[in-house]
DNA sequence: AATATAATTGTAATCATTACAAAGTAGTAT
DNA sequence: ATACTACTTTGTAATGATTACAATTATATT
């Protein structure tokens, strides 16, 4: 996705486009990695420095508001994004931190005793310890 | 469960029993409804004027620590806990914000591309609009 | 009963996030 | 082009959840 994509996302969903808001979706298309706001401010200020957390802040909520992001809570403490908002399980090492994407059916999940529940998003966390930090 | 049993369960975990302790458990097995420790605390400070909140978070980093209480991130900002740790799906209504329980075959969700990770617990999380909410 | 160990409490500190107001930016109508 | 308007960005202050810490209190062991 280049950066034309991106400005084309926002417009279709009635965000208005600017600098920084591109920034941050360039910078979630980069970076799979479920970043922080902190990982995101951090490295983005670097090159924008007059770049605002608060900018960040703003910029994410309205992207996960309109599902161009969805926000992932595995953490208990920090809030993390991710550009793929298609449905995939996620894992957190408990020792390494890092958080790793797998396939997970997870329609196959809708549960008869939810039927009259109007469901809007489904997340899988698992935790554990990865094959990097388990030698 | 009464009083003994869960006095048992600490002294299973070597968690040493305490009269706060007891509280606590004894509240999550009588609140199935995933409270915070506000809510928690609230509730059991009436009877207990003496309480603190910091004895809450210690007795339940305890018992998550311990494994007899699971912590919920289904909320974006506060821990919720549930003392029903066998695998089961959570339900976040968006307008109540009560959660439900739902069963679910986490277990078949457990994915080849997930065979040389060390799997330690598993959370599905759903959001939508419960029945009472959607009428 | 004396001692050692651990739990509880209250307060202060920390961390993530939001509130808010001032300043900046871009588009539109005149 | 200028003035107007609406929206965004920024910095700082405020909030809310959680943890750190030290003093006090309770529990267990000798
Ligand atoms: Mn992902
Ligand atoms: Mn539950
Ligand atoms: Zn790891
Ligand atoms: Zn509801």
């Amino acid at each position: 996705m280049n950066i034309n994509d991106l400005t084309n996302k926002l417009k279709e969903k009635n965000i208005k486009v600017s600098f920084q808001r591109i920034k941050v979706l360039e910078y979630l298309n980069n970076n799979r990695t479920h970043p922080t706001v902190d990982q995101i401010y951090n490295d983005l200020h670097l090159e924008i420095t007059s770049l605002s957390r608060t900018t960040i802040y703003n910029t994410l909520n309205a992207l996960v508001e309109s599902g161009l992001v969805k926000l992932i809570t595995i953490d208990d403490n920090t809030s993390r994004y991710d550009i793929d908002t298609r449905n995939h399980g996620h894992f957190k090492c408990q020792t390494c931190k890092n958080i790793y994407d797998f396939k997970v059916n997870i329609d196959s999940l809708s549960e008869k005793e939810l039927k009259d529940f109007e469901i809007n998003s489904k997340d899988v966390y698992f935790k554990g310890i990865c094959p990097n930090c388990s030698i």
